[in-house]
DNA sequence: AATGAATGAGAATTCATTCAT
DNA sequence: AATGAATGAATTCTCATTCAT
């Protein structure tokens, strides 16, 4: 879990939220292109335009700059998540439902560039795969929710296990879907909902 | 493709050949526990009973470390194949196939802890992402070679998606399996087979 | 010729353009005890009295310190120059001009101790010697304008020959001007004028 | 002055003398190069043909190689000097001398292309500045014994002055005979004789 | 004698973080 | 709040020297 973020100072003017938002941005911008360990914080300051002490003003570490971060992914993934996993489009044929989700979630991955290190969750420090754990857990316990909807004979062992794979099938392919070869790129997508739906139409079935 | 690994000096003594093979387990454990960025050339020879200056006396830099091992990945990567994936194999039942190519690349893993973070390629340094893409190409390449044989009148473009995708997978599910719950275990590798069991056989069938 | 100078970061406030006029005293001062090669960055830093990160905000690398410096006496040079080699004392006899200039170069060379070394450019460190060659080049040059003054006839190879001999010959004599013995140093910059008087004198008639 | 070279072991073999000779050699050309301070054990060792140990064998360390070298420019340097600076050249026409001596130089100085640097004197390492005094003192002192024969009422002081201004103008200008101008370089070593020339002849007539 | 591997102190440089202005 | 200068521990890499074979 992300340590509860704590800004080391709340913002009293609206100037100083700006700052705030625009220092996470570089940061998101940073860590994409360098990755977290490699990211200085001079770079993320001057990225934002600002100064390092400024930084340093309203964020305790360089690891409280990557929780706050991810605490923002959390609520923009939540937010995706309430418009394509909720009890009613539970109702949805199968297809409809990978089609939107696949959808939103690269739209997602397309407007957090930081997003992807972070999920893809192989890094070796900890304080980063802890984080990514915890997005994963949020994805995870959603498609287990949806599942209860459209399954709800489902041992809660066998609902996790099916969302563990659909999570990480998901996260594994949809990276592929940035390659520069259009054709190849919708081919990817096509294939990965071909791939999960014959599975899950026959798993959810069989209950 | 990982650059021709040079060692800066050809070990001429076999105590020199000793040294190298440890300090190259050495380094694969130490980049397996704390990354490559933050894996300490100190840490790495400390690992392996010898001093840094020994370790520079074979390896130009850190980055030679890294090329070296790859290059031993690759060498043993290729052993596998050589065993689960040849032209006779290919008349293998597809559940065969994939029963002894999960079982040998969990074993590979098992054996060789810094391989899955470079395999995983969401590194943002990009000498890795580079050694850990060669790693892919290495795997696809070989599924595309099986499927020319199971399915020889698929399209070329078509097989390598299919390839990509087994690949992928395969690396996004394998980790899993290495759960402390053994149920879970168990339970990972069954559906992964079943998986993409259930969709080559539709694929490879349709051609 | 050095390198143009940049600095890392132009000091915004006045603090750091006296620390930056510090860190070129102390890298004059322990360049001039040590030779470039064995002075360290934390030396130059400590004379300073900074801390080498502070050495490091303003200049590159211990390179970046040897081009500032060199850029220095560059300037500092020229000036002595504007003093005693201009077209106006081109008309003074000989033997004011030599009283001058040796006069002059004597009191340059004791304000700045890592000058000489550099002047004297019998240095292996290549960067070393291209900068000791700037620097006689520029004085050569003055010599050169001198000579067109005073012997417009001379061909342009020859101007040029006398001048790197006066050029060669003031450089390595000088520092003999350093000795400890009173009477000595009185003695040589006496015979230096005499020598070049001498010489000078037939040379610049003969044309 | 040099310390007493005292090899770590005399050879007994011929065999030893060759490789100390080829050592030497070997530390001639590198330092050279790269300069005493640059100049790495191995790298000699190497360009000999033979390997660390096989120096270290021979001399205690870095420093006792430079003093090997420093005793074989001593020796070859006397016979130089044996050659063109004895009681009986003495007689000769002052500018028949110069021109042996300076061609004698030149030769000296092609063939240890290590001695430029040491007997240049400006390093600031001070074993190699000891070195570079020691052998200017040995030219001094041929020069002051020259004086003695030439011009006997002349002071012993002043003979020590007109000395070492002769020793330090040599030194300063037969280095430009290394240039690649053959035109330049011709006319060096000539205004390096006349220069000389000029002044001896008035200073050994008035005593 | 020779070889080449082993050692480790020391140097340049970076960067998270603090602090004076 | 903001700025940017200051700090110094930590890291990579080198090289003189020693030592096992």
């Amino acid at each position: 879990m992300p340590r509860k973020t704590t800004l080391r100072r709340q913002p009293v003017q609206e100037r100083g939220q700006h700052r705030i938002e625009s220092l996470l941005d570089a940061a998101d911008a940073v860590f994409a292109e360098v990755g977290y360990e490699r990211a200085t914080t001079n770079a993320i300051a001057a990225r934002a335009g600002a100064s390092v002490g400024s930084l340093y003003q309203f964020f305790d570490d360089k690891r409280a700059l990557l929780d706050a971060l991810t605490q923002r992914y959390h609520t923009q993934l939540r937010a995706v998540h309430e418009l394509v996993l909720t009890p009613e489009t539970a109702q949805l044929p199968l297809e409809e439902i990978y089609d939107r989700v696949l959808r939103a979630l690269a739209d997602f991955h397309a407007r957090n560039r930081g997003f992807q290190p972070l999920f893809h969750g192989s890094s070796t420090t900890e304080e980063l795969a802890a984080a990514g754990r915890a997005l994963r857990e949020e994805c995870i316990n959603r498609v287990e929710q949806m599942l209860q909807v459209r399954a709800p004979g489902m041992s809660p062992e066998r609902r996790r296990l099916l969302a563990v794979i659909n999570v990480e099938v998901i996260r594994a392919l949809l990276p592929l879907s940035e390659s520069a070869d259009e054709q190849f790129r919708e081919g990817v997508l096509g294939e990965t909902k071909k791939l999960l739906l014959g599975y899950m139409a026959k798993e959810t079935n069989r209950i």
